[in-house]
RNA sequence: GCUCCCGUCGUCUAGGGGUUAGGACACGAGCUUUUCAAGCUUGUAACACGGGUUCGAUUCCCGUCGGGAGUACCA
């Protein structure tokens, strides 16, 4: 049986990192299996509809390396993918089901609903549909339909027997039919509820294996029964372990960045944030941790996915996004980069910035640091960090440095060796240790008292602007 | 409330009837070093609890507790 699995979000908003794992795993273990990757949009509550979600979830699962082999713009033979515009295939085995006696028409009105729901609460009764349009005379029912009086259809639900089924991470799983709900399969709108459109759809597009969150699990046993009712073949069902918030909640915003386009903003890359969001539930059974999307697909299994619901740690997330900046070299950085810079209006030659990235990679967590936490590699600094000041500006330190200037105005070439054994020699015909120039002269240039090795600094930021730079030092800082 | 799911360091997790319970992030110390990182070495830190079963349970069973999800004409 060949695998076909797919990807199902309501277009709500934006792409979630939850949804991102699970389209994530839909799709690893597709290509695992030399399978199919589907994705459809359950659009059936018109009242949540977002103009544009659709786009963006495809651009942000575009960019994330997840495309799919079927899905809206891209038909194979199953479509349309986009379930408002299957609205008569849900009415057709919905009526399919009333002919079977298997589900009823019901006229019940929001506000019954609501007050049966009252009094069973009050009663201490698990609140429930009470079943009052359930026996009602098939062609009474048909003539109150006809006469176009509003009306869902709900499924009949068996008051005894249990439903069982084997999920593919959690076992058996076993539910007493009693404690289900008839529940409504088509609302008074016309649209299908998400119960009645997943299970046809899934069997309409042959979806070997459903792979949902958790938040599903307790409602699968009425999907099992509809399929029954239809006669189809169940498919397999693997239900992922939820992504938490640091308290242990069902991740959510208001405790951080949930949109996948919130972690791409910040400069995350594409790789870091699979890489990460794979092993949210999952790894490989050893001691590797970085791993690339073609490396997932390989080792990808369910026997290997957790039980229990992962916290969503940005600590660790950070870690492998440095991980993978370090993986990459600074030509394939360039084009992540070069629009921040763009975006800064600072105006670096491609050649620059390539260098300015080398000397960098070892010590951003993000992309945008590239650009946020060493600006002193596009502009003059306009201030100097005053810990450092008082700590390595001394009395006597622009004399030694007007020393050092003088030499270094003097070069021909000022490649980091250089610059080097001039500061040394400097500091020896001083008869001072080399950090009595090496400090300052780093807080010249660069305003600060960390960063990159200092000699490559002043080599990638060339002799005129290291001049420059330690003369307007030299006046600012005696202002002080 | 009811139903279901889950429970190994703070976090992500490996393991599994007898182990010094392993790794990673974070945190501490050291090395390296012109700084900051990185890297290397190293330290602190976990089997929720109570009963069974067993020669022996963290591992298997039951219960308790804890956490989560579901309980809609939302998905």
């Amino acid at each position: 049986m060949s695998v076909r699995v797919r990807f199902a979000p309501s277009p709500t908003g934006y792409l979630h990192v939850g949804g991102l794992r699970t389209a994530l795993y839909n799709f690893l273990f597709a290509k695992k299996h030399g399978g199919t990757f589907i994705l459809r949009i359950e659009d059936t509550d018109q009242s949540r509809k977002v103009e544009g979600a659709v786009e963006n979830l495809i651009t942000t699962l575009h960019w994330a390396g997840i495309d799919f082999d079927e899905g809206p713009g891209k038909d194979g033979n199953y479509g349309p993918y986009i379930q408002s515009q299957r609205l008569h295939v849900y009415k057709k085995h919905a009526e399919q089901l009333i002919e079977k006696g298997k589900a009823y028409y019901c006229f019940c009105t929001p506000e019954r609903l609501e007050e049966v729901r009252k009094q069973q609460l009050a009663a201490g009764v698990d609140p429930k549909y009470d079943g009052h349009c359930r026996t009602l005379p098939p062609d009474e029912a048909a003539r109150r339909v006809t006469s176009g009086e509003p009306h869902v259809i709900r499924m009949r639900v068996p008051d005894n027997g249990e439903v069982k089924f084997t999920d593919l991470i959690r076992g058996e799983v076993v539910i007493q039919n009693k404690i289900l709900d008839d529940q409504v399969l088509l609302k008074s709108d016309g649209f299908p509820t998400y119960h009645l459109a997943v299970v046809v759809d899934d069997h309409l597009m042959e979806i070997s294996h459903v792979v949902r969150g958790e938040e599903w699990l307790p409602s699968t046993p009425k999907h099992i029964l509809l399929y029954q009712y239809f006669g189809w073949e169940l498919p397999q069902f693997a239900h992922l372990p939820l992504l938490l918030n640091p308290d242990k909640s069902k991740l959510s915003k208001r405790q951080g960045d949930v949109a996948v386009e919130d972690y791409r903003a910040k400069g995350y890359l594409k790789e870091a944030l699979v890489n990460f969001v794979a092993f949210l539930g999952w790894n490989p059974g050893d001691e590797r941790e970085i791993f690339s999307m073609q490396e997932l697909i390989a080792e990808f299994s369910f026997e290997r996915v957790g039980k229990a619901g992962a916290v969503f740690n940005i600590e660790k997330l950070n870690w492998m996004n440095q991980q993978h900046i370090k993986l990459r070299s600074a030509n394939e950085l360039l084009p992540l980069v070069k629009p921040l810079v763009k975006e800064k209006g600072w105006n670096v030659s491609d050649e620059y910035l390539v260098r300015v990235i080398d000397l960098m990679k070892e010590r951003v967590v993000v992309v945008n640091d590239f650009v946020e936490a060493c600006s002193y590699f596009y502009l003059d600094p306009v201030t100097y960090d005053e810990q450092a000041r008082s700590k390595n500006w001394k009395a006597d330190t622009p004399s030694h440095l007007a020393q050092l200037l003088d030499k270094l105005k003097s070069l021909t070439s000022f490649d980091a060796a250089t610059v080097e054994s001039t500061l040394r020699s400097t500091a020896e015909t001083l008869h001072i240790g080399a950090g009595k120039l090496i400090h300052p002269l780093r807080l010249a240039i660069s305003g600060v008292s960390h960063g990159p090795s200092l000699f490559h600094m002043a080599e990638v930021l060339g002799k005129e602007t290291v001049v420059r730079r330690i003369e307007q030092a030299m006046t600012k800082l005696h202002e002080n």
